[in-house]
DNA sequence: ACAAGAGTGAGAACGATTATCGGTACTAAA
DNA sequence: TTTAGTACCGATAATCGTTCTCACTCTTGT
């Protein structure tokens, strides 16, 4: 189900993939799978990182700010996107983690830049484990951490 | 040097030790501990969460709504208060670390409120060793780390 | 073909935060 | 203790990322 259950794809195969994935949990939810929408994931799909929404106009001009923010907001509500908020300006955006795999961020705190990074699963065990240990305690319930490394990045 | 290290102080030594670091801290960037930023730090040293400004003016009406983000953006860049972006409206503020010591956060994604949480050493160390370690793969520059648990809180 | 309703995009509106600015209050030197 | 220099204050205006509005278009089902 998820993409890291796949076999290997290139670029092609794991793009189309996504478009199958998200189009299907779109029609579950009564939402349809619009050239727009296509667009939009196309552009966080070919990113090697999470883009602000100035960094996705400019990557296809033709979506439309308004439209862009609209349906971006479907996506991330739908579960298909993830948005972030590291403190920059802008937020960020990426594909949800069925679609990407569970990782982490490198956040440059100096252009507000972020990256993605994968943890060993012996680090992931501990620290999940450890946050459930604490949330079962307080009556919280989780649904998902996120780890975070700030900094500055090679470029700053 | 940080209140981790200090022997176990009663809440009116702490706020006393607290006052004393910060005032220290803004004289030498040639800044004043004024009464207004004294309040500011007073309401989130008795705090036990991260505020946000609305909640930070209820809790001491005297302070202006102007005021009080000037000087927090002082405290801010001065190193003593930290900045929490979790994607509510609005931001949180809480002491910086050396005067809360090292911690993470839960998240709720309902209300937005967040509550505190201390890590054993072990999954600290952890943590730490694998995010160096990649930091340093990556020429990225690591200033700090950021654990957050999002779910729903048990208000929620 | 038609009706119902989802989607679109330009522009208006919103709201958290930041900047402005005239006036206040420390601080240090004479 | 004056006086100058400057940090600070708070009401208000301005900024700007994001969301909302609305008239219009496109799909889908009958």
């Amino acid at each position: 189900m998820t993409a890291e259950s796949l076999p290997v794809l290139d670029d092609k195969e794991y793009l189309a993939e996504v478009h199958l994935q998200i189009g299907a949990r779109l029609t579950r939810q009564e939402h349809r799978y619009t050239s727009g929408r296509r667009q939009l994931v196309e552009v966080l799909a070919q990113a090697k990182q999470p883009m602000t929404l100035p960094d996705i106009v400019a990557a296809d001009p033709d979506l439309a700010q308004s439209s862009a923010y609209r349906n971006l907001d479907v996506l991330v509500r739908s579960g298909v996107i993830r948005r972030l908020s590291a403190g920059g300006d802008h937020a960020h955006f990426e594909l949800a983690e069925p679609l990407l795999g569970h990782h982490h961020h490198l956040i440059c705190i100096r252009c507000g830049s972020i990256e993605d990074i994968h943890l060993g699963s012996d680090v992931e065990l501990l620290v999940d484990q450890s946050l459930s240990e604490i949330a079962s305690q307080t009556g919280f319930t989780p649904i998902h951490h996120s780890l975070d490394l700030h900094g500055h990045c090679a470029d700053c």
